[in-house]
RNA sequence: GGUCGCAUAGCUCAGCUGGAUAGAGCACCUGCCUUCUAAGCAGGCGGUCCCAGGUUCGAAUCCUGGUGCGAUCACCA
């Protein structure tokens, strides 16, 4: 157990109960004084593993800098100094140098009466500081994939952690709209569409748009095949392949703001950005505001002209602008292309700034993008700085690894990638097949039924992808499914649904009144009740840990924990049978609770839980 | 080659600021549905924490050097 951070102290303050922890420390330090005339800066507290008895342990080796002795004797000592003055401490035992603490009941019952909504408990409210959080900075000449999949899931995620951690949010994108791989789709189309529509084939638009992309890549590969037959070497096949030079010429009138070009451009974007929205809305995820790249481009350009002047960056002869990283222990980086137009970093520029412009309120950037880009990423904060900005300090690049097939990586262009809307409709099959085996949701209406399915399966994929540490890369393998039991989204789901199982029971008995101190007060914990009080009480610091951390995986492993320890305590002990009126009521908002912080967690990944499963 | 990241059970992953005998799930094996949903519970099997040094009372964790895998070092995005 790590100390707290002064969030969940003030969560815990706010509450009567004040932080035990913060108690036993200065305790701890009395004690020593007392017993040795020392002076202990710090105490190291660690949750009691399981085969010890105790619910929370003092190591003692770190003191024996200021105390000379023996650690268990000194652990002797300060435990009785503990069970003397500290009313919560019951009893403890030595073993080598870890004291570990009993501590009572009451104090978990305290902590539990304490909190009167534990949907909202651990939440902070929010604050003036706002963070932009950017993900899913998709092309626009096709469609998503598995690996966009990560990204939206890891960013949306994020951006709710943090504005859990108490911290105002944005939402955004950046969308690359503009460019030469727009317009090879856009040659694809116009040359071989034979004017088809979403509407004329049936197919997503972002579909549409994307299979004209792989067929300008075909044309271009038997292009590059002939004339290299013809003669030509490799690279200049390349070069003058025609269809090429059409895409670039296209990209060329595009730029001078051809009305034909900029048409068929705003109708085929159209289509894509009306596709985008189905797989955001079957994934779940919002923005609350969009940047596109044919917007700020040029804004990017103002600020790299204001930066010559100023002497951040430097002109070549051929006329092309850099910035000298090499003090940094970087490269030189180009920052505008020697016939004036821009690159990708005088985009990101202009878009940076540009988003500070319009929420003023922004004190700092998220960019949820794959680490294949932490050296662009590097630059350009480090070109912000040199700018001047004094945002530019609070930028982080949320870099998480790549999601590779075990067949390699994925590549648009030759078919090989899992398509994002495949993929969420195979998950939501899978979820059908389960659910009809076992066969519990037989009253349940064709479209409770569906609705339930897209629940566990986009569940079980955003459960899957979520719970591993963003910076590590994953090998989905589509042949073997994505697992429903154990530590998974399903698993979790099942235990909510199970727990409103018994709400809705109690509730039909009327049981399921607030619980009072006074009904606490009679209640002595089993084990297993213990056990879970502990768990929860841990959820306020886990909030703050994910968000300092920008890490949905701590709030999975917590969901985790915290339903494997009630599952335990759910099948051994009984809750709507038990043996007393107090216990009852008691163990029925215990479950209450955990639900509740289940659900609340959830959310924070952006899965749902089912009523019934 | 330079730089950055990763390496823990057969597989997929946890392991917080260094602390006790390194933990889960899947798979495999045993039990448990006439009591609240068995997508569950209880238990078993399974480890040279990539290697070698170093710091420390104590290292999977920190440092150095290797090895392996990945990324990056474009007038691409």
């Amino acid at each position: 157990m790590s100390s707290l951070s002064k969030y969940a102290k003030a969560i815990f303050d706010k509450h009567i109960v004040m932080n035990l922890q913060l108690i036993l420390e200065s305790e701890i330090k009395k004690a020593i004084q007392n017993l040795y005339g020392a002076t202990l800066n710090e105490v190291e507290f660690q949750a009691t593993r399981k085969d010890f008895e105790g619910d929370i342990t003092v190591v003692i080796f770190p003191m024996l800098r200021v105390v000379k002795g023996n650690p268990v004797s000194i652990g002797e000592a300060i435990g009785a100094y503990l069970v003397e003055n500290v009313a919560e401490v019951l009893k403890f035992n030595v073993v080598k140098g870890f004291l570990n603490l009993v501590l009572s009941d009451r104090y978990y019952l305290d902590f539990f009466g304490s909190v009167s909504d534990f949907s909202n408990f651990g939440k902070m409210p929010q604050g003036e500081d706002a963070m932009m959080v950017e993900y899913s900075s998709p092309n626009t000449n096709k469609p998503l994939h598995l690996g966009h999949i990560r990204n939206i899931l890891l960013g949306y995620s994020v951006a709710e952690i943090v504005k859990a951690s108490g911290k105002k949010v944005y939402k955004t994108q950046i969308i690359n709209d503009r460019g030469i791989h727009i317009c090879k789709s856009m040659v694809a189309w116009s040359t071989f569409g034979n004017g088809e529509t979403p509407e004329t084939t049936g197919l997503k638009g972002d579909k549409l748009v994307g299979n004209y992309y792989v067929k300008f890549d075909k044309v271009y590969k038997k292009q590059i095949a002939e004339l290299k037959e013809a003669g030509k070497s490799e690279e200049e096949a390349k070069a003058e392949a025609p269809i090429l030079q059409e895409a670039q010429q296209m990209l060329l009138k595009w730029e001078a703001g051809d009305a034909e070009i900029v048409a068929l451009w705003k109708k085929m974007n159209g289509w894509v950005y009306t596709g985008f929205e189905k797989t955001y809305e079957a994934l779940g995820v919002d923005f609350d505001t969009l940047y596109y790249e044919s917007d700020t481009y040029l804004l990017g350009k103002e600020f790299v002209a204001e930066g010559l002047q100023t002497g951040v960056f430097f002109k070549k002869e051929d006329g092309s602008v850099w910035c000298d990283l090499t003090n940094e222990g970087l490269d030189e980086k180009i920052v505008l292309r020697s016939d004036g137009t821009a690159v990708y970093m005088t985009q990101d520029i202009g878009t940076a700034i540009q988003r500070v412009k319009d929420h003023p309120d922004v004190s700092g950037m998220i960019y949820t993008v794959g680490n294949e880009q932490d050296y662009h990423f590097k630059v350009l904060f480090l070109i912000l700085k040199k700018l001047g900005f004094n945002w530019a300090k609070n930028l982080f690049h949320l870099s998480y690894g790549m999601v590779d097939l075990p067949s390699g990586k994925m590549k648009s262009r030759e078919g090989t990638v899992v398509d994002a809307d495949d993929l969420i409709e195979d998950m939501t099959a899978t979820a059908k097949k389960i659910s009809e085996e076992l066969g519990k949701i037989d009253a349940f209406s064709e479209e409770e039924k569906d609705e339930l399915y897209h629940t566990i399966g986009s569940g079980a994929l955003k459960y899957y992808i979520l719970k591993v540490d963003p910076k590590k890369r994953i090998l989905f393998n589509p042949e073997e499914s994505v697992d429903f039991q154990g530590n998974t989204g399903p698993f979790i789901q099942y235990t909510y649904a199970r727990i409103q199982s018994i709400l809705r029971k109690a509730n039909e008995n009327a049981e399921l009144g607030n619980i009072d101190i006074d009904t606490l007060k009679n209640v002595s914990l089993h084990l297993k009740e213990k056990e879970v009080l502990k768990i929860l009480q841990q959820y306020p610091e886990v909030i703050q840990l994910a968000a300092t951390n920008y890490s949905p995986a701590l709030i999975a492993n917590y969901t985790y924990d915290l339903v494997k320890e009630f599952n335990s305590f759910y099948q051994n002990v009984p809750i709507l049978a038990a043996d007393t009126i107090s216990e009852k009521q008691f163990r029925i908002q215990l479950a209450k609770a955990v639900s509740d912080v289940i659900k609340s967690a959830f959310s924070l990944m952006g899965i749902t839980v089912p009523e019934r499963m």
